[in-house]
DNA sequence: CAGTTTTTTGACCAATTGGACAATTTTTCT
DNA sequence: AGAAAAATTGTCCAATTGGTCAAAAAACTG
């Protein structure tokens, strides 16, 4: 069980975890949860089915614990917003952060967005508990700027959604995104931050209509 | 075969293949196609699995047949954006009636979503074409308004990138949006197109920094 | 090196799946 | 009404699936 996991694994459990691990985030990236295969992914990992199932209970454990790694680092950028900072600098340093784990990490936003639009099955406490509770405290700061005439006025949480929608779009519709444009991911990339940029100063700056 | 279809279905054909339709696009877009099933489908449309292979020839079939349906529909409010209108108007008009699909057809979203982030299988060819076409176009009216200094400078494909994300975030990440906040349907979209209101507003007016 | 534990695997199983098909029922047409 | 066509269904099947298990192989221990 994964509950009462020993806290000492050896070498050999550590590495094998992490092929299975990676070669699973492939598959269901690519798959989603019930079109993944333990086949699809044995082969992506180089074991046979019944070894993954020696350190895994079941495709769900699998899947789980995967997320779960996923989870922690996709809200960690909101923590690096500090009230201290200059408003529009922190967000759009958080933007950029946001955009650029789209562009290097398109599977673990993939895996996410799957996970949400598939009624997420087993995240959704977590996203009504922890997610919430960092994100509340983070649109306080954004109401506090805004009460300090700091900040044009916005509604805080739609800004947050906007943002997450805007930069994940790169990663989970990459296949539109690169059907209509026919740039290199670096060219496409430039051009995605330039107007993100462009979008949320012109939308967060004081000096507005 | 679908593409030597009679012109003329019968009633009972067209009924029929109205409700298999229709209780596909609930199950796909819960579901995805590949953990979609035929049992699932029959079920959820009253009839017998042989029966429902009896107007389609395949899972396949009907899957392609329920997305194609979406396709047309979902690029139209691209056309009704008039070169000779007002571009503020215009655009915020196009952001509306985005929106104002997500919040109606949530399930067309979602369907639509799957397909693409799972590589877009049976679409990509349609977005690399029709789509692809119909936005070129739109771009050069765009770039023409901004020209014409009755737009502030954006990057246009990027733009629609963006309003795509933006309102199509409602209905694809529904159960993300309403566990942080707790709201009704109703006041959450009215909070939302206020929202995006402002941010094109700011985007796109001139008086900008 | 011998014994013990951990890891790996081939063979297997039951459940689910998409789909085929012949027989039956219903609808349509004259 | 009666024949022909269309629609419906019960039964069946082969392939794929997640998962088991006992035995073999490898790694670690004294």
């Amino acid at each position: 069980m994964n509950l009462i996991e020993k806290k000492t694994l050896s070498r050999i459990q550590k590495e094998k975890r992490s092929t299975i691990k990676s070669a699973a985030l492939e598959v269901f990236s690519e798959y989603g949860l019930r079109g993944a295969t333990l086949d699809k992914i044995a082969i992506a990992s180089g074991l046979t089915k019944p070894n993954i199932l020696y350190y895994y209970s079941s495709k769900d454990q699998i899947y789980f614990d995967v997320l779960s790694g996923l989870l922690d680092e996709w809200v960690a950028p909101l923590h690096d917003i500090s009230p201290d900072g200059d408003p529009i600098d922190e967000l759009l340093g958080y933007m950029k952060a946001k955009l650029k784990m789209s562009k290097q990490k398109p599977q673990e936003s993939k895996l996410f967005a799957t996970e949400i639009l598939h009624g997420a099955p087993l995240t959704q406490n977590v996203l009504a508990t922890s997610l919430k509770q960092t994100l509340d405290k983070t649109v306080a700061v954004i109401d506090k700027w805004i009460e300090e005439k700091k900040l044009a006025y916005v509604n805080g949480y739609h800004l947050f959604f906007s943002i997450w929608a805007m930069t994940q779009h790169y990663a989970d519709f990459d296949i539109q995104v690169k059907s209509i444009l026919n740039q290199n991911e670096e060219a496409l990339f430039n051009d995605a931050e330039e107007y993100l940029t462009s979008v949320l100063l012109r939308t967060l700056s004081l000096n507005a209509p």
